[in-house]
DNA sequence: TTTAGCACTCGATCATCCGGAGTGCTAACA
DNA sequence: TGTTAGCACTCCGGATGATCGAGTGCTAAA
């Protein structure tokens, strides 16, 4: 356990590197009104902590910079909740009010906001339309052998696909199939429907509809869902900013990984309930040891619908960021209970 | 006009410092099989070609580099139509062979491979659905309230808006009003739906529907397309290998101006037919002066459909992504044109 | 007209040299 | 005993200067 002095000690050695990006020296931290003592009583904590494991000198007579422990231990124990900007929930909250009636156009525009305001790169993963209830389905014919389904969920989601019509299948037979699946399967969550399909659906289509086993193969392409929800990224270029990248060969390595929406996702994506914090190592990935990853789920009535995140380096303004993400999330979730009533 | 041996000291410095990135000395032009003479006598060429502003010298005792005016002679004059590779004309016949039936992912994928066998930013534009037909219209309610208009395009684009019901407004007079759109519309090219239904509708609308001017803001608001074609990049990292972007700071404004999707397809949306080449300064924007933009347009039927292009560098490799947007143009054509019939 | 030779220029690289920031240790002090 | 002032030492970073090599322009010879 550390006393109050070597926490106030960690505390300003971690808030002065994040705003000046530069190791830290104990006249620096001695100056600072939250500590009394004179610098030398500073040189020997930071030695003391130094040893724990919560700082790191880059080299001999150089400042001290925190660890990624002395990161965890600042960001469980030593952040004080800071007030976010007036300005800064001032934008957030005219985004919210303004006229956003698209799903995608929500999103986009809160990862841009997000990214605006930190100053790092923000990440949206999602809505996960998994869970979502049909509505409605439909097919409209464009030619004789193709078409194109749309399947409306409960939420208001689109999802289209363009199928191929089998030979022999005439499209009184496709509207037929199509009212009766709509009947059978309205309201039911979109994962379950392929199981629907055939455990209760076939008997009954192979009674009604003529070429049963054509259709089947076309009804099992309409609702081939992607499974991946959709990834939107914003402030990608915040990385070329950071000190950290000025090193245009690290800053490739990290937009390359950006680019990558699959490695992304599995980044980002996290069960946990609340705001979760990954330092450095604690990411899997080794393209983002020296990064954090600053990640929310964002809920509809409860449902974990996707998640908002922060990619940054470890020197990042947690709390910022934090009580940025818990604005946003609870607005965000507001805005889309509202959209979908 | 130049010599026979001046043009074949401009192909080959031009060539070399494509392949190389750095000025270019006499000795290494009169080495090159194509140029017989000696290095002395490269190198008065050499200075008279820079004095006919066709070659730039960084500073005295360098080896020269192409101006922007070299470059166009060289693209316009000296670019023997080289044979692509043979493994990058089975990448993308490959790729056109696989299995794409989404619009948007084989976009999607011409972009990505494009990036990938050129190593620098390719951008596509569109396509444009203005001028698409529609096919069928169709509304979805939600709640009371809310309903998803949907309107599917004669080539199979599927355009989705949320819109809001007016209050007063039956689910049974919405149904009419979409019965008698479909019947009035259908076959019409999208930019004239809104022109004809002013001028040929109202009339009808109102005596056949109740409540007639709450369903014509409603109708307003479904037919409210965006116009702007949708924007697809792929390997923007790329501009980060790219030496004359080492410095992160010129590598940044690059990236940024990527970001912003209107700037973006202002700078490549292209009327003319074929491929341009827009080189250096050519271009306005003076964030990609020492960029060159090569952009082409694929088509359907004869019908311009959108933009496929190519930002890299000045000094690019003019010949390989010429030839390259030369088979990509006339096979993505034919793909979509397979695609929709 | 072409070419060989030569002096000259200029950037890139490397070693060297401070200056400053910061540490660790010791001794004095409260 | 904990805190502080003082001091020698370390190390980085920027400035300076020497050297090297690539490349040019000019001149004179072929």
């Amino acid at each position: 356990m550390l006393s109050e002095r070597q926490e106030s000690i960690l505390r300003a050695v971690v808030e002065e590197y994040i705003s000046h990006a530069e190791p830290v020296g104990s006249r620096t931290v001695s100056k600072r009104d939250d500590v009394t003592v004179s610098a030398a009583t500073v040189r020997n904590e930071m030695s003391d902590l130094e040893e724990l494991g919560f700082l790191e000198q880059p080299h001999t007579s150089a400042g001290r910079i925190p660890s990624h422990l002395g990161y965890r231990y600042y960001v469980d124990h030593l952040m004080s909740p800071k007030q976010l900007e007036r300005s800064d929930l001032l934008a957030v909250r005219r985004l919210f009010t303004s006229h956003m009636d698209a799903l995608e156009q929500t999103i986009q525009q809160t990862a841009f906001i997000l990214s605006k305001l930190t100053n790092y790169t923000s990440i949206i993963l999602g809505p996960e339309v998994f869970e979502n209830r049909l509505k409605h389905l439909q097919v409209i014919p464009l030619t004789e052998r193709m078409a194109v389904a749309i399947l409306v969920t409960d939420t208001g989601h689109v999802d289209q696909r363009r199928i191929t019509v089998p030979e022999g299948v005439s499209l009184s037979s496709i509207e037929q199939m199509v009212n009766l699946l709509n009947s059978k399967l309205a309201g039911l969550p979109l994962h379950e429907l392929k199981q629907r399909l055939y455990r209760e659906l076939t008997d009954e289509l192979s009674r009604h509809v003529e070429n049963y086993e054509y259709l089947m193969a076309m009804i099992d392409q309409m609702l081939d869902l992607d499974q991946e929800g959709r990834i939107f990224t914003s402030g990608a270029t915040n990385v070329l900013s950071q000190p950290e990248f000025r090193d245009v060969e690290k800053a490739k390595v990290l937009m390359e990984l950006l680019e990558q929406s699959d490695t992304v996702a599995r980044l980002f994506s996290s069960d946990k309930e609340g705001i979760q914090v990954r330092i450095g190592q604690e990411n899997r990935l080794e393209a983002v040891n020296n990064c954090s990853i600053i990640s929310a789920t964002y809920t509809i009535d409860g449902r974990s619908l996707g998640t908002i995140g922060i990619l940054g380096p470890t020197r990042m303004d947690y709390q910022k960021v934090i009580s940025l993400l818990e604005v946003l999330t609870v607005d965000l979730s507001d805005h889309l209970r509202r959209l979908y009533r």
